[in-house]
DNA sequence: TGCCATTATTGCGCTGGCGCAAAGCAAAAA
DNA sequence: TTTTTGCTTTGCGCCAGCGCAATAATGGCA
């Protein structure tokens, strides 16, 4: 039996990056996708490793991380099914630059860098695909190095709930639900400060009925306070 | 007279992006593209304006800021003669996210974004080359968002003023000209501080002799000395 | 049910770096 | 030359946020 085949088709066609391609090549693409599962805390790849696959996440939640020289680490982004990670295969770089990690069990489907290659070779709407996704990153970077530069640790925390929030958000009727395990360490670490910090900010605005701050489980309850404690 | 006509050849054949293009494209390229010159302070393009126009630095120095919310600007990058900016429209964003803004009388060439997907859609190769531009965006990014996350400001300044040396060094019998005319406002904008802070740093490497601190203008005597600031 | 490993909270002291304000300098303009 | 303008330096006070250490809560597991 086929793996994921209840899904293939629906993820392949909702995945940005596969957007309006001729049928032929989304069928060579379905082909060539590799499945591949990880248990919690399991590697899809880690930094320095030969960069060989891209990803696209089917089920579960996994972490992208960094890795300074001094073995300072930050959390660059925590996604759930739908997101595709490892996408800098596209590109010649040799090493992959992050590790991802899985934050639950996850499978994922996995394409080489030759047919991604080759796809991109015979059709231009992939390759600009890849360039709008790549784009997209660079530019939310740009931002978020902004953030870090200019705001102060309060709004950069709001912010990061927001952004977790619009992607990984679940309705629930007391408010949204950040659908993601993540531990205050590692907001810190999304956020540019320290787990007692983030700890702090979280009792007290949950005091002010803005959050429910559980562990590693965070419900949003008033979205519009953050969003005036985030912009000010 | 075209304009540039001693350079055009140089220029477009040094440019990653322009790489291993077949010969018609690149002549198409070359004819589609205007030139375009701003003085001292002039604007190729502001935050917010319709995107329009990439750009190829020719001569002279600009500088790419982000504007936050509440005025809060940073200094994303610095560039001088073979640069690329404005790479965004190559994307279907509609605004652009940052204004750059001529540090010297400078000149550019300049390409539409019709005439560049039109490029993109005939030539895989320029698609592909886009590709790799976007993604050491991205990359320099989140690794600037590391640096900024973890390290301390003293680190960051090392860094920035290495990365400024690799990109637009100038060697000197002194050492290694930054061929960029940046106020120590503008290095704080870059490294995530403020001009007292980054005034203070660098008075105190030029008493070490580390560097030559002058009025917009650093001369870089010990490289080695600077990287084990960088590195610790 | 009770145990154990993680994760979260909070009091406390400390300091890196911010930012005002004033003075000093250098380059360009008049 | 003098003036003007913009850049740079530096003293000083201050506080946001760090990070240790101790304690408490939570959930998985036997």
């Amino acid at each position: 039996m086929p793996p994921f085949s209840a899904d293939d088709r629906d993820i392949l066609a909702e995945t940005s990056l596969f957007q309006d391609l001729p049928p032929e090549e989304l069928a060579q693409l379905r082909a060539s996708a590799r499945p591949v599962h990880r248990p919690r805390g399991g590697y899809f790849f880690m930094q320095g490793d030969p960069l060989e696959r891209m990803y696209l996440l089917v089920t579960g939640r996994i972490k992208i991380t960094q890795l300074g020289p001094d073995g300072q680490q930050i959390l660059l982004r925590a996604l759930g099914p739908g997101s595709l990670f490892g996408v800098v295969v596209l590109t010649q770089a040799k090493e992959c630059p992050v590790t991802a990690e899985a934050l639950e069990d996850s499978t994922a489907l996995s394409w080489t860098r030759a047919d991604l290659m080759d796809c991109a070779q015979r059709c231009p709407t992939f390759a600009l695909n890849a360039l709008q996704v790549m784009a997209a990153h660079a530019q939310e970077f740009q931002e978020r190095f902004r953030q870090l530069a200019t705001e102060r640790v309060e709004r950069r925390l709001a912010h990061t709930l927001l952004r977790l929030a619009s992607q990984a958000g679940r309705k629930l009727p007391e408010g949204v639900l950040i659908d993601l395990p993540l531990t205050r360490q590692e907001l810190g670490e999304m956020a540019g400060t320290t787990q007692y910090t983030v700890s702090r900010l979280l009792t007290q605005w949950e005091s002010q009925g803005l959050i429910y701050a559980g562990r590693e489980r965070i419900i949003i309850r008033h979205p519009h306070g953050l969003v005036s404690l985030a912009e000010g």
